[in-house]
This record gives C-alpha cells, structure tokens and sequence, in this order.
DNA sequence: GAGCGTAGCACTAACGGTTAGCTTTTCGAA
DNA sequence: TTCGAAAAGCTAACCGTTAGTGCTACGCTC
C-alpha cells in the first residue's frame, strides 16, 4: 500500500521485464518449441526457479499481458456510460481485443501463438478463466439483476465471440453474426417471458 | 475391416482394458494427482511406451471412453427425425449426457475430475474440439443451410451449456434457462433480417 | 504348414517442464 | 546497525512423455 514503490519492487519487475524481453526474444528468433525453459533463464541471465518465481509455466512467458483482456472486459461492464445497455458495450470491447491481435499480426507473436497448439490450448483455458470474472461483473451490475446462469451463459457466449471471430475469414463480418444472436440470446435472458422449450422434464 | 476380430486385435483391447482397469482403480484408491504413470503401468504389468501407444496422455486414461460424448452429440443432428427441429434435438441430447455424470456422481469418477483442475482443463479442451465436430455436422445439414460463422457459434453455445449446466446447483433449470437463450440465437440465425446490433463499423 | 511382413510390446535412456530443499544476497524498517 | 523477510540462486530431483532398438506373436500368402 506504499505509495511509491520502493526500490524492491522496482528490481522485482526489472527482473520479471527481463525475463518476459528474453524470451519472447527466443521464441521469435528460434520459435516457441525449440526453445528450452533453461535457454529463457540462461538468455535472462536468471535461475530457472527465479523464472518459475514470476510466471507459473512456459505459456505464460507468452501471455505476458494476458490480465490486460480480463480487466478490459469487466472494465466495459462497471464502466459503461450509466443507462448504456451491456451488449454493446461488450461487443465494442470484444471488437477492439480481436482487431487487436489480428490487424496486429504485424506483432508475430500472435503468429506463434496461432502455429502452436500447446499455446492456443493455454489460451483457451485462459479465456474460460476470463469468461468466470466476466460472469461476475455482469451479475453484480444491479441495472441488469440477472440469474447467476444468465450471467455466467452469456459470459461465455462473449468469449466464444472473440474466439470464434478471432480465427474467422473476416472478423469484422463474423463479429456481426455471432453478436446478433448473442443479443437475441440477451433478449430473452434479460425479460424472461415464455419458458417452454419444445422439451419438458419429464 | 474383419467382421470377427482376429485374435491381434483382441489382443490389443484387452490390453488397452487392463491399463483402463488399472488405472481407474488406482485413481479411485489413491487419487489422481498421487497415482504416477509409472504406477499404472507396473499395476497392468505393462511397459511405460506400451500405456503410452494406447493412450495419448495421463488424462486420457480417465476419459477412456471420451469419444461417446462427440458421437452422440453429432449423430443427434444428423440422426434426428425428419423435419425436426435442430435445437430440441440437441437440448434432448446433452441433457442426457448432463444427468449422465451430475447423477451419476455415484460413479465416483466424476468426482474425481470435478476436483481435479488437471482433469478439468482437460475435458474443456476436449469439448471444445467436439465443438468443431459438432459445427461440422450441423454446417452439412442441408436442411439449416447455415453460414460457417453461425454453425459454429451455435455448437460452441451448446457446448457451453453442458459445461454451464454440469456445474450448476440445479442442472434441469440451467438447461432450460440456458437453451432459452440458445433458441432465441438460433431463431435470428436461421433467418437473418435486420442486421444492426447497436454498433457500427468506423 | 513354412515363411514373411508387420503390429504390438518391452526395455533403457533420455528430454523438458516443474518443484523441493536449502543457502545467499538484498532490501526495509526498527 | 541490526534484524527479519523477500528475492534470487544452486542442486537435484520428480514426473509425463518420447526416441531408439529389439523381440515376439500374429495374420497372410504360397
């Protein structure tokens, strides 16, 4: 809680910055499989437990900024312009994260994340973590007073949104798509009225 | 393509039966996370590479019969009664397969995985590369004639259910809150008319 | 039925990510 | 200055997974 942060702190995140420019350094140069934790840590000029002291595994030498996406969208959600209705404000948000690693492939990290299935996995996982945090935003926002369900569906459908738009032909045009039915899902989450399905419980 | 397997190949599923057996005890006797490769393979009396040659991973020997789940989910679309309705259909189906394992926690596997993150990831992977299956089936239903985008939206939202409703407190009334919404998605997709969603493109 | 090709399995040894145990250095506060 | 604690280091392993190399048993053809 110290207002400036002591020396500590900033030799903390010198390190963990060294660590993160060394190995994206070496994926770039050598690609993501052919490098070695102990090649990261050596090129850091750190120890191996010193690295694992600052990110939990491998993938997350790549994901360096991952918490970024999680605060941007529930930020879009607490946010928001009162009275502003929440689709939209997700859809804009989603809209920006994709363009951003897409357009942005002039960043070749995203190449790499897509060429490796072990990282397009991790990232995946990443993304449901996200989607809970994102659940929990919206069904803390009392304009919107929606079943723990509700929130916790269309939080997901949200993350399908990015991943799905993210590896579409056009993304732009898939984002289209794939919202229209995310705010026809909203429709009937936000106002429920009929509750017949085609299918009763038995 | 022998209609009687060949002693070989009887051969080869009892064995690949024995590491099954083995491991499922052992993961029930001493928990996931305690029971070593190494274990399972000394108790099926089997060398490492052999485990290895039937089973892709570790977590694969829990999901032994993993496949089912991406079966029944396709062959629900494409075995479905003429003229019926694609998301009844699919809501029929997973919410067999939900009571399959909420109900059946008296097969303690369940309970295994439930509490092993490991396990979990695992099985959110696997869904999700059912979900390009299930895209697939239903893209190739000439009766929906749907656009790729939509098809696999539509299975990743279905997806989504059973992974929403599978750990909700009362699963039956997250399903039908849930493909409320999925039937309202698939309502715009099937016939698309206005195509504003509130923000437009720069 | 003898012989051949191959699939299944075994064994050893390693690789690569990750962690435990313990010591040393470095900072912050008393 | 001194002391406690956080950060970083080193060594040595653990554990899942794979490579390399044979051997054996099966299925098939002649």
């Amino acid at each position: 809680m110290t207002v400036p942060p002591g020396r500590r702190e900033r030799k903390k995140a010198a390190t963990r910055q060294k660590i993160a420019d060394a190995a994206l350094r070496l994926f770039l140069e050598r690609g993501y499989e052919a490098v070695g934790i102990r090649d990261v840590a050596a090129e850091a000029d750190v120890a191996v437990t010193t690295l694992f002291s600052h990110f939990a595994s491998k993938e997350a030498l790549v994901f360096e900024r991952g918490d970024d996406f999680e605060q941007r969208l529930t930020r879009a959600v607490t946010g928001r312009a009162p009275q502003e209705p929440l689709i939209p404000a997700l859809r804009r948000e989603i809209q920006y994260l994709v363009r951003h690693c897409t357009a942005d492939s002039a960043t070749p990290i995203w190449r790499i994340i897509d060429e490796t299935p072990a990282l397009r996995e991790y990232e995946e996982s990443m993304r449901l973590r996200h989607a809970e945090s994102l659940a929990t935003a919206i069904a803390a926002d009392p304009d919107l007073s929606l079943t723990t369900t509700a929130s916790r569906t269309i939080a997901r459908f949200v993350i399908d949104a990015y991943s799905l738009a993210r590896e579409a032909p056009s993304p732009d045009a898939a984002l289209d798509e794939i919202f229209r039915m995310i705010e026809a899902a909203w429709a009937v989450a936000a106002c429920p009225r009929s509750n017949s399905t085609g299918t009763a419980g038995p």
